[in-house]
DNA sequence: ACTACCATACTTGTATGGTAGTATGGAAGC
DNA sequence: GCTTCCATACTACCATACAAGTATGGTAGT
């Protein structure tokens, strides 16, 4: 019997879908660029059929600008979008490390303390990308030991251009210790259940995000609207 | 010179997405319901390309499950996920209506009281499609005072499951007065700048929703997971 | 030099044929 | 009666062909 997980997507468009996605999130295709249907189908050796139907869905996240019988752009970074985007994930991540503050399963408590030893590690060996992971596994588990997952999807369709501005700032870099010490008192917060404060930090931790955008303006400035 | 704006939508794709999604909430097409691109295609005598990226879209917002060379279903109401969907609308819109309780322009505190009185003259006239109607339009109204179009717009897709549980509460009459007047009330809290008043209305007025659930599930049992 | 026009080479939108996987009903064997 | 097998009729997925709108560059006419 053959029990093997499939890991690969399970479908060609599927494949496509996480291809292109990966290449806006990581700015290889950069803000702006001209792609074609037929472009992107000899470029990975498939029909037309599921490329176009993962240019919907990228266009639906507002990835992609499609404009029909004149061709598809990569979207600029809208910064009101980004910033309507970090309004509303406040609200949900404040509201919901209020619920962990009153309840919050051990498990997952002790993943949080796992994932913020981690963090240490990985600040201090300077692994940018290994640190970006962790900061969204943190957020995640808050949402999972609430029951929340689904309001974590969402976030996450959400963050599709927030995304884009946070990577960029993966270069720049960044004041990692801080989000460190954030999550830490975040995890204690929880733990003493201290909804308040776990609240007021999970709003200064999501406000620092704002400051930078300007300055990524400034140093990208064809990436944006 | 053809100044005509277009009404219509523009392509075939978008004309059976819309068919679909007005059937779909509306319950005409019933939670549950096996439905094909070939069955849909010859109905609205279209090919299987626009209704099958119709149906993508529609999987995508949770509307429809596609179970690849098996068939397509449309999606039981998942108690979980409307309940999910209610507390992240109520999370944005509390926070929203403290920012109008701040400051909110002129226009819009207008575009409200007209709305309310609108729909005082519906609940005599017991026109309930019309009342569902400005009960969007009040809240949208909120969101567009506040400059968070995009907001609703978010509240818009997760509410693709919640909308259908709502859509079927019209036939069992409803406390509509007590809408309206907490919709007054509301009004009332934005003019006199008092945010803690507002958002405590707000609170209430979308928690209302979660008490029929469970008898919509007892009376229609076949539409839920 | 400048403008109007048009062939051409793009683009996305739509239609259709073929493929592989799945459910189903009936026949054969026990 | 019960199970097993298999032909058949589905399904969604993918590839391809055609249609229709749009940008572009060259050319002819002024």
């Amino acid at each position: 019997m053959d029990l093997k997980v499939k890991i690969q997507p399970s479908s060609t468009r599927d494949a496509v879908y996480l291809t292109l996605k990966e290449q806006i999130l990581t700015m290889e295709l950069a803000p702006g660029t001209s792609i074609s249907e037929k472009e992107i189908s000899l470029l990975l050796e498939v029909s037309r059929t599921p490329v176009r139907e993962s240019f919907q869905r990228l266009a639906q996240e507002g990835l992609l600008e499609i404009y029909p019988q004149r061709g598809t752009t990569v979207s600029l970074i809208d910064p009101e979008l980004v910033e309507e985007a970090r309004f509303m994930r406040e609200q949900l991540e404040r509201a919901v490390i209020r619920l962990a503050s009153q309840s919050f399963p051990d498990e997952f408590l002790s993943k949080l303390h796992m994932n913020v030893s981690l963090q240490k590690v990985s600040m201090e060996h300077q692994d940018y990308k290994q640190m970006f992971e962790l900061d969204e596994a943190f957020h995640r588990t808050i949402f999972e030991g609430c029951k929340k997952s689904n309001t974590w999807a969402v976030i996450q369709q959400i963050n599709a251009h927030l995304n884009r501005s946070r990577m960029l700032r993966l270069s720049a870099d960044h004041h990692w210790d801080h989000l460190y010490l954030q999550h830490q008192e975040m995890v204690q917060a929880i733990q003493a259940k201290d909804a308040d404060r776990a609240e007021q930090l999970m709003k200064e931790h999501l406000h620092l995000t704002i400051d930078d955008l300007v300055l990524l303006k400034e140093k990208y400035p064809t990436y944006f609207k």
